[in-house]
DNA sequence: CCAGCAATGTTGTCACTGTCTATATGCGGA
DNA sequence: TCCGCATATAGACAGTGACAACATTGCTGG
């Protein structure tokens, strides 16, 4: 009517694409992961149960690219953790690990579909830069843990993988409700809080 | 015709149960969980896709059942592990890991079903008592690494939930093929074994 | 300016699936 | 023997993914 932007209400129904992503989202977060139909989500975006083939060539693909945008929040989620701590390598890896164990949290479905789609990498072309994006978030605060002088057993490899195994199993286990670790108000997780200085400690011993 | 037995082909089919059960591990071998059907389980085991209503109420269970006998083959594939490993502590949970590892490679599909099944725990009745009946396994050898004399930090609870989490974690991620470490010809998972010492020093160490 | 075109969305259809209901079948016990 | 229950069959229905044919919209080149 009035619209002289560029950007919004252009078209058909405006940008679909990513309205079908977003309706995927909140269809994981409020209905789950058995809930997520190319048709929902079609529905849910206002138009009709063909119109997402223009877009996504089929289910999985549509999938492929909800779980890149979760990637993205996902290392969107850890570094805004990591801003709220010091500076100190230890520290910005433990807030990382909170803010892993937050989004899991607080979207279990998604980081399910999120993982269950790291077998069919290639079928979206940003779900592998988003996913190592969400990586090198890991990569980086390890790295800070390895210091030139290293001549730990531990080297550069085994920390990431050590931790990043760890973060990635605890996190699993705990939104599968495995464990009846009770946040306390604070926010935290004790258990993660007792154990992760331990696996820390290992980083900057050298004998074994 | 000359049946005596009361155990095999009685009645329509036969134990239809089991069967149903048995067809559902062969379809996610051969074919995947996407494969996963009441309706293909039926006409792998002979019967009509209404036949299987009689023995599960719907898919949910049938695949609760199938989780059920993975977490039964997955404690006994940790089992063997152990029984070829040396009867010290630190072997036997390296060898349990080793056997965690190697049934997550080949059954990676059953493998996603059984930890994907974790949080509707309540559907089938058997699920429950087979999952605590694999983490038992993990447990009994980590109870081996806390004696009695232990002022260890990590105390006995933590102990179970480090190495659980980091087991668990690597079997995911080496699962989705997140991580390169060919296996050498001897079938060991070098990163796993690089690692897994280390972690395991944390459990005899007082001070930190 | 406008005709054509490509991108986008709609509608209809088909096979497959889970689930429900009604019906048929066969075994065991009264 | 015959009745009843457990088990299996057959049919139906709604929901789904996928595909094809068609309609609409906005852009672009002449």
């Amino acid at each position: 009517m009035e619209e002289t932007g560029l950007s919004d209400l252009k078209y058909h129904h405006g940008n679909l694409k990513e309205a079908l992503i977003q309706a995927g989202l909140d269809i994981l977060r409020e209905d789950g992961l058995e809930a997520l139909s190319l048709r929902a989500c079609a529905a849910r975006a206002g138009v009709s149960h063909g119109a997402p083939k223009n877009h996504f060539a089929n289910l999985a693909v549509l999938q492929a690219a909800i779980a890149t945008e979760g990637f993205r929040q996902f290392a969107g989620t850890m570094r805004r953790h990591m801003a709220d701590a010091s500076n100190d390598s230890r520290e910005q890896i433990l807030a990382s690990a909170r803010g892993y164990i937050a989004f899991v949290e607080e979207n279990p479905h998604l980081f399910r579909l999120m993982f269950s789609m790291e077998r069919q990498i290639d079928i979206y072309p940003e779900l592998q830069p988003a996913s190592r994006e969400a990586y090198a978030v890991l990569r980086e605060v390890s790295e800070g843990l390895s210091p030139e002088n290293c001549e730990n057993p531990v080297h550069r490899t085994s920390v990431e993988t050590m931790l990043w195994a760890f973060i990635h199993g605890y996190a699993n286990l705990k939104g599968n409700r495995q464990f009846y670790t009770a946040n306390a108000e604070t926010g935290r997780d004790p258990a993660l809080e007792e154990i992760f200085p331990q696996l820390l400690y290992l980083t900057r011993n050298k004998e074994v």
